[in-house]
RNA sequence: GGGCGAUUAGCGCAGUUGGUAGCGCAUCACAUCGACAUUGUGGGGGUCACGUGUUCGAGUCACGUAUCGCCCACCA
């Protein structure tokens, strides 16, 4: 990289350098972590993006924030992996090939299971890549020679591996259950993946006709289609309505089949009319019921929704779609004079998670993990402390869901993703589960696949080599440190991959969870393509740059974790700061001709080389301080006011002053050096490219190759300079009251004025040392000095600086009435403060019990008060004469 | 029904052991190419949702209320 410095843009030109920056990342291989090294380990798997995959603004927070933590910690001395891969995302890429094949007019059906894989693999293999290269946009420092797929060989013999070992401990079985059933999807989903939504329905009042007597008993049902699958009526058995009722028998309308009236306390006797039909097969609740009183399930839809072909549904209904059949049925229990009421509804329905088809309870056979036998541990772990949750309330969140956990249905009625290793035999029906089909003459394997999640709750360990317990990686970066996601996926994800990492490899997967919010648009919606209301985070690059992007996310991250509101605007925070980084370095960089590679010289720093050298080491410290408790987006901040406020705004602006001086230009060049080098390292985390544009071009002496690997800046003793932090103070405040005092009274800038210091005694060197700063800085022509007690010369205005005044003759150039109310307005907020903080040194409970520190400052600000007060008064009585 | 979060300047938000409130944007005034107008300088703007309590002192702690949002459970 040669480049002259007097040839840079004055614009940073974020697209030509991030694009050469990150190549340049590549071609030195320096994201590759080392698993031999003798470095601590720190360690990272991403949370894999589907396959299908686009690269949205929740990656971009999320990636964003792991690469900070990936680059500090490489720089901080760790050995560091930031492991990448993609999820096969079963469902989701199934219906995405799905779809592609309807072009051609097929399903998955007329292709076959092994065609149908054939075709997805291949567009898997197309679009594998895909979203790791547009994170490649986000700057994301992974080690893509260790990219890994929960569908690839080493993942698959994990999963595997760890059903076959579930199912000999006895924590996976198979049975019938009623399951959440997606009938678009055509498979059973688990309870996570199932939604609910309050819809506005009815309730229909449906009267069953007793048998061989008159009278009837009336039903509120809001599913009335499920009629033809009731078992039974069930009452309350303390319900002295129905209690002769009970063991009689009813007959079901529309189709004459005879049912029992049973009692059972699931009933609540205030609920609709107190009576519920009992339909085992399509039901949850009254599944329970049904085995509770040993009643046969009648299965009266089909999979996909429609109406079952079978004895128990008339022949009118039969292969409807379940919603016509239920308008038809209402119809014909119309007709009947069965229906006797229909009431508006509120209620809640479930939702398939991913398709939003409303979902069906079914009855059928399915695989389980037995979840509580593992959860135990998943809580000790949490309890304990093995895992940590930033933030913390995310923690009961967790346990509350564990402690209450059900099995989880791990079955997909679905052909992409892990094929269940359990094997029948032809004729007898045997079941075999193992790794591998024992004899594939006689044995077929089970046709259900695994729900996906199963492979990324396995996804720290089975990334790393497991079950080989020798591979490299295992040894070095197993457990994995940090786990960054957003909240919804802890039930999904995070709780898994706990679950199968304490059970599997005895180690918590990681020590500490990193919730970070999630991100809406400004008006607080949750972004979504059918919403329309998305922000391409690829766009955002094209036009502000990758780190705007990235420094404008980590900023608006609170400690909280609260969810993030963006529009495409905010970036332009980003951008500016970018940009200021990048003039100021350009203006650094050119002063830097003839500078040595020398160390700076401690003993010819001047007082505003120690204030800056002062700031820079406490924001050092409290930047390391800050990535330990996870206060990244405060890192932002701390940063952005350093460097804009501190040291574009006052040190080089000072620094200009002290390089036209022969005797302190070299150490000056030095000192600016130090700072922008030290200033970029912190930035470099958060904003990559730029830091790493800037320090390939500054004059040094070192081997390092790149900033993303040198070392990151710690708090030095050697830099602490209180002293001069506070005269520094004394200092911006003196230049500001002096510009404030010619704005007020709109001087222009290119009328120098007198200045006189009447210097409090102490003060007084300070001003003498300093007293070129602020001629230059103020726009000031003579400074004098004189004495505290001398009473205030006529039309002039005067600034109270700490205990000394400020005095600024204003002969013939401004209006003294303006003067006057200027001074009084200042007055009268003194005089609030000076009350106020009196009143509290009279209260005797204050100066008893307040720390002596805060009596002491109290007091020291009504004296100091006092003076600018009497100093003020004193003016105004001038000005007044 | 249970839980969690939010409520601070016009807008978006910070505010870690309690010590009288800050940032960005917007706004007003001034400055027009001396690193940067993606700029500089200065200013204005808040009874911290409400109530009660603890305390010498509460944005900060406790209890309660209101409004908004989210999660979990779910009665047909």
């Amino acid at each position: 990289m040669t480049i002259k410095i007097e040839d840079l843009p004055t614009v940073y030109d974020a697209q030509n350098t991030e694009r050469e920056i990150y190549k340049f990342w590549e071609e030195n291989e320096l994201f590759k972590a080392d698993a031999k090294s003798q470095k601590e380990p720190y360690s990272i798997v991403i949370p894999p993006p589907n396959v299908t995959g686009v690269l949205h603004m929740g990656h971009a927070l999320d990636e964003t924030l792991q690469d900070i933590l990936t680059r500090y910690h490489r720089m901080a001395g760790y050995e560091t992996l930031w492991l990448p891969g993609t999820d096969h995302a079963g469902l989701a890429t199934q219906n995405v090939v799905e779809k592609q094949i309807a072009k051609e007019g097929l399903t998955r059906h007329d292709l076959g299971r092994e065609k149908f894989l054939e075709r997805t693999w291949q567009w898997t293999n197309e679009h594998r890549s895909t979203i790791l290269d547009q994170m490649k946009r986000l700057g994301a420092s992974f080690d893509r020679s260790r990219e890994r797929f929960t569908f690839d060989k080493g993942c698959s013999d994990a999963v595997k591996e760890v059903f076959v070992r579930l199912y000999e401990k006895g924590l996976i079985y198979k049975g019938a259950y009623i399951v959440n059933w997606c009938p678009r999807c055509m498979s059973a989903i688990s309870d996570v993946e199932t939604e609910y939504e309050t819809e506005q329905g009815h309730m229909w009042e449906i009267s069953y006709h007793l048998k061989g007597e008159v009278g009837a008993i009336i039903v509120a049902t809001t599913r009335p289609e499920t009629i033809f699958g009731d078992v039974a009526i069930a009452v309350n058995p303390s319900d002295k309505k129905y209690s002769e009722l009970i063991g009689k028998t009813v007959v079901i309308p529309l189709s004459g089949r005879e049912i029992p009236i049973i009692a059972d306390e699931y009933v609540d006797k205030s609920f609709g009319t107190g009576a519920v039909k009992i339909t085992p097969a399509h039901d949850p609740n009254d599944y329970e019921v049904g085995k509770r009183h040993n009643l046969q399930p009648i299965w009266i839809m089909n999979e996909d929704g429609t109406m079952k072909d079978c004895p128990e549904v008339p022949w009118e209904i039969r292969g409807m779609d379940r919603y016509e059949a239920r308008k038809k049925i209402v119809e014909m229990l119309q007709e009947k004079q069965a229906l006797l009421r229909i009431r508006d509804h509120e209620h809640n329905v479930g939702k398939c998670q991913r398709c939003n088809t409303t979902i069906e309870p079914l009855l059928s056979e399915q695989w389980f993990v037995k979840m509580e036998p593992l959860a135990k541990e998943a809580i000790a772990a949490v309890k304990d402390g093995r895992i940590k949750f930033v933030p913390e309330r995310w923690e009961k969140n967790y346990l509350g869901w564990m402690e209450n956990i059900r099995d989880w249905c791990i079955s997909r009625q679905i052909w992409w993703g892990h094929q269940i290793p359990a094997y029948y035999h032809k004729v007898t029906g045997e079941m075999v589960v193992a790794k591998e089909n024992p004899d594939p003459e006689n044995y077929v394997q089970e046709t259900d696949c695994l729900d996906t999640w199963f492979s990324s709750g396995l996804w720290p360990f089975s990334t790393m080599g497991w079950p080989n317990l020798d591979s490299e990686d295992f040894k070095k970066f197993y457990p994995t440190t940090t786990l960054v996601t957003g909240f919804d996926i802890i039930f999904f994800w995070v709780a898994r991959m706990i679950t199968m990492g304490l059970e599997f490899t005895g180690k918590a997967p990681f020590s500490t969870v990193y919730i970070h919010g999630l991100i809406r648009d400004e008006k607080g919606q949750k972004m979504s393509k059918s919403k329309g209301n998305t922000i391409d985070p690829v766009q955002i690059i094209d036009k502000y740059g990758c780190d705007a992007l990235r420094f404008t996310m980590t900023s608006l991250c609170t400690y909280g974790g609260q969810d993030i509101k963006i529009s495409d605007e905010r970036f332009e925070y980003g951008r500016n700061f970018a940009n200021k980084i990048w003039n100021a370095s350009r203006f650094v960089l050119m002063n830097l001709q003839g500078v040595d590679d020398k160390e700076i010289d401690f003993s010819k720093l001047t007082i505003v080389d120690k204030w800056i050298l002062d700031k820079l080491n406490s924001v050092a410290k409290e930047f390391n301080e800050n990535i330990k408790n996870f206060r990244i987006g405060e890192n932002a901040h701390i940063l952005y006011d350093f460097f804009w406020n501190s040291y574009c705004d006052w040190y080089v602006e000072i620094a200009k002053i002290q390089l036209a001086d022969e005797s302190l230009k070299l150490n000056t060049q030095r000192v600016l050096r130090y700072v922008l080098d030290m200033s970029l390292r912190m930035l470099h985390p958060i904003m990559p490219h730029i830091t790493e544009q800037v320090w390939q071009l500054i004059p040094k002496n070192t081997d390092v190759r790149a900033i993303m690997v040198s070392e990151f800046p710690q708090f030095k003793e050697e830099l602490v300079f209180p002293t001069e932090r506070e005269e520094m103070e004394l200092v911006f405040e003196t230049i500001k009251s002096v510009r404030n005092v010619r704005q007020s009274f709109n001087i222009p800038m290119s009328v120098k004025f007198d200045v006189e210091i009447r210097a409090e005694k102490s003060e007084k060197p300070v001003f003498e040392a300093i007293e070129a700063l602020i001629q230059r800085l103020a726009k000031v022509e003579n400074i004098t000095y004189g004495e505290l007690e001398a009473p205030s010369p006529k039309k002039s205005a005067t600034a109270v600086v700490s205990a000394s005044k400020i005095i600024i003759r204003l002969e013939n150039l401004i209006d003294f009435n303006a003067e006057i109310a200027r001074q009084k307005k200042k007055l009268e907020k003194l005089v609030n403060e000076k009350n106020s903080l009196a009143g509290r040194m009279k209260n005797e409970k204050f100066v008893q019990n307040a720390p002596k520190e805060l009596i002491e400052q109290t007091n020291a600000r009504i004296e100091e008060i006092s003076i600018q007060e009497k100093t003020i008064n004193d003016l105004i009585a001038e000005l007044e004469s």
